[in-house]
RNA sequence: CGGGGAGUGGCGCAGGUUGGUAGCGCGCAUGGUUUGGGACCAUGAGGCCGCAGGUUCAAGUCCUGUCUCCCCGACCA
């Protein structure tokens, strides 16, 4: 490709627009443009790149055993009504009507045109399993775009279902798509770690998220850097029993005691103020999950993670009890203790011990209550674990302190059971002629995004540095001086690379050697040979990593034969092995 | 949806309080001189100042409305 005939040009300064360096330099690069909030085009640059990207996908997808198929980006919205979410999504799915009035939608994502396949493709156990999976547009009217190519309305997506006869099949695919995932991380050269996800109300035993770990990153995780435990924040665990105090036997009356405690409404100012440990402390909360009151008690060092209650309690959200409304259930704010409340749902969280007396509210303005046994003292609907994992506290596997990281969440992979199978009726035969609902798992990766965390990742202060795996292209061939020697070796050099089957960005235009260096910078091709009166003095033409500061000189004859194999060196250096 | 900011040639910005012929840098076009890290000279093209109303002899500038975009938060199968 030359230069001088590319769609598309390299900007100087940073566009006003752009805030983290992906998108600065895609920008710049003129690899990207935006149309409106959230909606680019990818000029061709990038486009290459994407079709590398896709590749590699498709490569450890097929290695996985799922077929490539395609499906509409246009759905009748019966299909979404079949499986419920028509009306549980909100206005993130487009809705609208065809010229005969239909009812339809823009694809967010595939379960429900997939599950209907299966339905009618899938009969039989002997068909099972079996894996398929598709690269295709997807729009999600979000509320808010950002970052460039990180969170967009528009976006490309490989999406795998896997369908199973039983949860057994499935537990054994499931780490096949998981390494997959690694694998195509790895051999784009972006860094992932495998988190645990949030498995979301429809409960289930598997979520993994596959996140690019950077400041810039909107998503949260938690991470122990001794064991290598790693989960989103939504699903984060930790070990509650480290840092306990002993209860020793004394410390258990046969009764609570009213205690007088002026002014003292938060956990800390009442066990400053008793002397006890904030986790010999109840701490009680309300929230609302839809119309419903739900009281929270948790040890008092401890916070409530809002989406395992919500989890819990099978509602989307839930929120904070507002002052009024803790009022008009007689609960009294910074003195609120489960002790004696009646008609409400209590969930108790796994920290609180039913061996062991508690400081606690008294329900009354200044009093707090000590000696309250959980159970005895105060009963409860469920126990369950509904803490957050916050940085520093110990972690649920090895008890090593946690750390809090942001990142970008480049893929997920799902157990999904029969959430659509059951209610859009996506069932087989068994061996014994038995309906079963088929067991599915799902595996979606944003193809733009994870060409943004490969941005992310390769980059420094002067631009791009691409993989060699995902290189728009191998070799930027930069021709200097107007010497008619010179153009012409450069113009041989490019149709002897061409010919060799070498990928060539040729720079063939009338600038500067300043602006055709920088530019190669900014694009970020992986080697950069100069040829010009001075590199063929000095024997030939000058090869330069991107990735490094120095460069070689390398005779015109043995040009083709030495890209080739610094090509298929980096291409090893990143690709994954056998094993991993 | 809440809070903040911004819309002036392709990009980055000034002008606005004090209304009076729309400006700068980069980029682009043509010619010439240059050519190993964002060259120089000359000439030139390109903007109904987001849109719609209003005030005024006169609006980029003042008033009202509206749309769009960016950032923080809420949200995120």
């Amino acid at each position: 490709m030359r230069m001088s005939q590319r769609f598309g040009r390299t900007l100087r300064e940073k566009p006003a627009e752009a805030e983290m360096p992906s998108h600065e330099l895609l920008l710049r690069a003129g690899m990207i443009s935006k149309l409106a909030a959230g909606i680019y085009s990818y000029l061709p640059l990038a486009w290459r790149a994407i079709k590398k990207i896709e590749d590699i996908m498709r490569k450890e997808m097929d290695a996985a055993g799922a077929q490539e198929m395609n499906m509409p980006v246009v759905h009748p919205s019966d299909i979404w009504e079949e499986s419920g979410r028509f009306y549980q999504v909100g206005p993130e799915m487009v809705r609208f009507k065809d010229r005969s009035g239909r009812d339809m939608v823009l694809a967010m994502t595939h379960e429900e045109p997939v599950t209907d396949l299966a339905r009618r493709f899938i009969d039989s156990h002997k068909q099972l399993p079996v894996v398929v999976y598709h690269i295709q547009t997807k729009f999600r009217d979000e509320p808010r775009s950002r970052g460039g190519l990180v969170r967009v309305r528009e976006f490309v997506m490989k999406d795998a279902y896997s369908f199973h006869a039983d949860e057994k099949s499935l537990d054994e695919y499931y780490p096949v798509q998981c390494r997959a995932y690694r694998r195509i991380c790895q051999s784009c050269g972006v860094p992932v770690v495998q988190v645990q996800g949030d498995v979301g109300m429809m409960g289930g035993t598997g979520a993994h998220e596959f996140t690019y770990i950077t400041d810039v990153g909107e998503d949260t995780v938690l991470l122990c850097p001794k064991c290598g435990y790693a989960a989103n924040r939504e699903a984060a665990c930790l070990d509650k029993n480290l840092g306990v105090p002993e209860p020793a036997e004394e410390e258990i009356p046969s009764q609570p005691t009213k205690v007088a405690t002026p002014g003292r409404d938060t956990i800390a100012s009442v066990c400053e103020f008793l002397g006890k440990d904030p986790k010999t402390s109840i701490k009680t909360m309300v929230y609302f999950a839809g119309e419903e009151p739900v009281m929270v008690v948790l040890r008092g060092d401890l916070d409530v993670n809002e989406k395992k209650l919500a989890n819990l309690r099978k509602v989307e959200k839930v929120r904070l009890a507002e002052p009024e409304e803790l009022k008009s259930l007689g609960l009294e704010q910074g003195y609120m203790s489960p002790v004696g409340v009646q008609g409400i749902f209590v969930v108790a969280d796994d920290s609180l011990s039913t061996e062991r007396a508690y400081v606690a509210g008294a329900n009354e303005h200044g009093y707090h209550l000590v000696g309250v046994v959980p159970g005895r003292d105060f009963r409860y609907d469920v126990m369950a674990d509904i803490a957050a994992a916050r940085e520093g506290d110990p972690c649920p596997v090895c008890g090593d302190g946690l750390t809090v990281k942001r990142g970008i969440e480049v893929g997920n992979t799902f157990k999904l059971g029969t959430r659509y199978s059951v209610p859009m009726k996506a069932m087989y035969q068994d061996e014994k002629g038995e309906m079963k609902p088929l067991v599915m798992g799902c595996y979606g990766m944003g193809v733009g995004r994870l060409l943004a965390c490969v941005v992310e990742a390769n980059h420094d202060e002067k631009g791009i540095i691409w993989p060699m795996t995902v290189a728009p292209y191998h070799v930027h061939l930069v021709a200097l001086g107007t010497s008619e020697e010179a153009r012409n070796a450069a113009e041989s050099v490019y149709e002897r690379l061409l010919a060799e089957g070498i990928e060539v960005l040729y720079d063939d235009r009338d600038e500067s050697a300043g602006v055709k260096f920088n530019d190669a910078d900014l694009l970020g091709m992986p080697i950069r040979v100069t040829v010009s009166e001075r590199s063929l003095k000095r024997g030939g033409a000058e090869v330069k990593l991107r990735r490094l500061p120095d460069g070689e000189i390398v005779a015109l004859d043995e040009l083709p034969e030495r890209l080739k194999s610094i090509i298929r060196s980096e291409i090893e250096r990143i690709l994954p092995g056998e094993e991993s």
